[in-house]
RNA sequence: GCGCCCUUCGUCUAGCGGUCCAGGACGUCGCCCUUUCACGGCGAAAACACGGGUUCGAGUCCCGUAGGGCGUACCA
């Protein structure tokens, strides 16, 4: 099918806390979906819940998706702003049946569905205004119920899901108004998402119900439908849903565990949608491949190893000054202090090395352990055990052969160690790996010399002797 | 309680009735490469939830069962 209409898509998150994956990956699969296809990606704030919404959340849903590197296009609309225009549509909806006022309280409607699940019925409450003389009405504060249909049923075509029924003895009056005249979430989000030109629903799975109600609003102010398409949620490592020990986590947590945030987006495209066996992809390839089809209908767990895995790729094809970058603002937000010009040269040096043996930013860290210490290093037990009698006293004995080295360079350097180690019937790594430990503190790094070149002769030569006394 | 959705290796998944004694990736375990670790290469173990149908033929279609999830608000 290919219509002329452009494809309109939208995130809706509730400002009521960080951003977190699952809205994260929600957003991402809105924007691929829509900028794949030529179409527009918008953002909208639901904050009608005065209560609950704070403008804190809302910077953060706004920093954890440009963190993410999601742009949405045209400014975000703030739900609580339309409140007139969806008074208005109830006002119309009102006048032309489609809705009725109600006057029932909280007491009747909990008796009610009680009843109602006493007798193992549906706990829809059946409002006794939905057909009375407006006349009898009390004067008190009213809502403005839906007055959808009791007979029949109602189907939603997801574009994920497939074909769903739902009848409508199941489904309720739902509230469109409120009594204090504000907007509910399931009113304001059709007017708004109709509104806006909204042309695909991409959303969680816990709004498949909601689609089915939705569907009756629509129906009721004469609109039609956008496409549905509800994507399965995200779980824990255990199954079980993501609580805050394990993925539910705001994306700045990512941010801070030394995620880069193509590889969320990679791993996060790939969970829960496949194009073939295609596990590494740019956002291009995601944005060009992307489509509902191949959205999987079963929730996935979050799994930590294999986002490592991603991350630890994307980092190895990433620009080394990008990475340094990164490395340094995270440095930052350790707490630690800026390294000086100096050392970042010797970090960026170091880096093609560096990056491919880390795994997450954090790691890349650890390993440069060497680049940013200062003597004496602090020597770790399986590096102390490389610099024990024996591997000191060859230390003591290389030393005058490196000190010869006037061109102090990777090769150089290992030319002449290797020298030494056949002068003195060693194997290489006899040699190497005290050297390593001594130059490093550590017994895992770079290459050997690739490190010692990056220190410069002057500290190598003094963290040897640090070791040989 | 009621309704809806889901169910292929530990995990993410391919599979859209026969080419599947089920393929890929992560993870795990071996081996190789090697100054360590990684990278890379090679290899191994590892799954169609269960039971009925339909069909010449089912991982693929239908119905049950079990398990899991979501919803059931004057929250979003």
């Amino acid at each position: 099918m290919t219509d002329a209409a452009p494809v309109v898509t939208r995130f809706a998150p509730s400002p009521t806390g960080f951003l977190h994956i699952g809205g994260a990956r929600t957003a991402l699969f809105n924007q691929l979906y829509a900028r794949g296809r030529g179409g527009r990606f918008l953002l909208r704030i639901e904050d009608t819940d005065q209560a609950r919404s704070t403008p804190e959340a809302t910077q953060a849903i706004f920093d954890g998706l440009r963190w993410m590197g999601l742009d949405w296009d045209g400014e975000a609309v703030s739900q609580a702003s339309r409140v007139a225009r969806h008074r208005e549509a109830a006002e119309e909806l009102l006048a032309r049946g489609g809705a009725y006022r109600c006057w029932a309280t909280r007491e009747e409607i909990d008796a009610a569905r009680a009843q109602a699940a006493a007798e193992k019925r549906p706990m829809v409450f059946q409002s006794p205004w939905r057909d009375a003389d407006p006349a009898t009405a009390p004067d008190a504060p009213c809502v403005v119920r839906l007055k959808a249909p009791r007979e029949g049923e109602t189907t939603v075509e997801d574009a994920v899901q497939g074909t769903v029924r739902w009848a409508n003895a199941q489904l309720d009056d739902l509230i469109l108004l409120r009594s204090d005249g504000t907007p509910t979430y399931m009113f304001a989000v059709v007017v708004d998402d109709h509104d806006m030109g909204v042309t695909h629903v991409i959303r969680g799975d816990d709004h498949l119900t909601n689609a089915a109600r939705q569907s009756l609003i629509y129906a009721a102010m004469g609109w039609p439908t956008p496409t549905f398409a509800h994507i399965p949620l995200i779980h824990g490592p255990d199954g079980a849903k993501l609580s805050k020990r394990h993925g539910a986590l705001g994306v700045d947590a990512y941010r801070d565990m030394g995620y880069l945030p193509e590889a969320m987006r990679n791993y996060l495209a790939r969970l829960g949608w496949s194009h073939g066996d295609d596990e590494y992809f740019t956002d291009a390839e995601a944005t060009a491949w992307f489509d509902l089809s191949g959205v999987n209908k079963a929730p996935a767990r979050f799994d930590f190893a294999k986002l490592a895995d991603l991350n630890g790729r994307h980092m190895r094809d990433a620009d080394d000054a990008r990475l340094v970058a990164a490395c340094l603002d995270l440095m930052a937000r350790q707490g630690r202090p800026m390294a000086d010009a100096a050392t970042q040269a010797r970090f960026a040096q170091a880096m093609p090395g560096l990056k491919l043996r880390a795994k997450t930013l954090v790691e890349l860290i650890e390993t440069a352990y060497y680049i940013f210490a200062t003597r004496p290093l602090e020597i770790d037990e399986k590096a102390a055990k490389l610099l024990d009698p024996a591997g000191r006293d060859i230390l003591a004995k290389l030393t005058p052969s490196l000190a010869a080295v006037t061109d102090w360079r990777s090769a150089a350097i290992e030319a002449q160690t290797r020298a030494f180690a056949e002068a003195h019937g060693l194997k290489l790594g006899a040699v190497a790996q005290p050297l390593r430990a001594a130059a490093t503190g550590r017994a895992v790094s770079p290459g050997v010399f690739d490190v010692l070149e990056t220190l410069g002769r002057d500290e190598s030569l003094a963290r040897v002797g640090d070791q040989t006394g």
